[in-house]
DNA sequence: CTAGATATAGGACGATTGTCCTAATGCAGG
DNA sequence: CCTGCATTAGGACAATCGTCCTATATCTAG
């Protein structure tokens, strides 16, 4: 019983610090020498806990997944308006802008790579996008958005990818805040438009 | 002379395969036996025309830098409304569209990747995205913008880096098209409002 | 206290990495 | 034809990769 807890808190310390530097590294660029000296364990004691490299990857990614569900699920308690939820989301770009600048967007940086090696994993880094997407596309549908919800939600979730990419490229804090304004506005303008029965305001 | 002649033929060819592989599988992904065996040279026959594998990745980027400034500048001189060279801007990720799917943008993932390995070259990736946005900056710039050339110039800029991640991630073409019309009708916008001369429309 | 399961450390393994060396080849100018 | 330079092929090199094996340590159950 205890040893099992101890197990399963050295799988959890293995998961932590390879989903830290999966991050900050790459999945390629990471080895198990890296991850062990991070975790303070021998090499070869990996695979009592994983069988591949793979594995770990598995578990980080379902780290992730469930870290992201518990997120939104918290904002989706907490916050009662669907709009405010959504403000919630794009400023995860100012909250989490140290690292972003440093490291770029965890889903989006993964997502790439795994593309790149072909890896089998890939849809399972999609589904963290998916998880994001879902989420977006229910704050927008109860805001009334109905058919357009999902489109919606895939333009503000592609908007802070490529917010995240400049700002990590180009190492601008300055970019990255005035394009969270940008987001917040174009939501306001969507909600207006949404009020709004006839198209005269864009004609 | 010749022989000279030869040397950079094979050097050519070298950076030409080095810049294809390096885009489908990334910079760290890929070794010198991949580029040998797609380029059909021995692997110890680099170091007559590379000193290292980051010289190698020098003369990709360089490339790569040539080839988007010769692009660009071809835009200059045929487009002659900016609106229009912005708009051929917009539609390469339609051109490219297959790739980006597969692979992502060229100079985002590039971008991210040298980011994360902490890579000397990381700004040297990073001119190619200045590359575009000083050209960017020039066409608002003509059409008026001013000051707020250089920030729309980030915005599309910004944009199509995001189409780019989740286009990628969830192969989907339908998105694409659809993210690069919004694109073109926020620049209408953005043109159409330049003419306004109060704010009567956004009130 | 003992037997057995579990967790760990440390090293061996074949393969592959980037890098370097050397011998052979091809071609130019004298 | 010969000499010299540029180009190439092929392998050696140490380091590192992911993976696996085995002996030791740790801890629970009986």
């Amino acid at each position: 019983m205890i040893d099992r807890e101890m197990a399963l808190e050295t799988r959890d310390r293995i998961i932590e610090a390879a989903d830290l530097l999966f991050y900050q590294h790459g999945f390629e660029a990471t080895s198990f020498a890296d991850i062990a000296s991070a975790v303070g364990i021998s090499r070869g004691n990996f695979y009592h806990h994983f069988k591949t490299k793979d594995d770990i990857l598995d578990s980080v990614i379902n780290r992730r997944l469930a870290n992201t569900e518990q997120m939104l699920d918290r904002w989706e308690v907490t916050g009662s308006d669907p709009a405010e939820r959504i403000r919630s989301f794009i400023h995860i770009l100012i909250v989490n802008g140290e690292k972003i600048r440093k490291f770029g967007c965890p889903v989006g940086t993964l997502s790439s790579e795994l593309a790149k090696l072909n890896h089998a994993a890939k849809s399972d880094a999609a589904a963290l996008f998916t998880l994001f997407r879902s989420w977006l596309r229910r704050q927008f549908d109860r805001l009334g958005f109905g058919d357009r919800s999902d489109e919606l939600a895939m333009h503000i979730l592609g908007r802070s990818q490529g917010v995240a990419i400049l700002a990590n490229a180009f190492d601008d804090d300055g970019f990255l805040h005035h394009e969270v304004d940008l987001m917040c506005a174009w939501l306001d303008d969507q909600i207006a438009g949404l009020t709004t029965t006839n198209n005269s305001i864009r004609e």
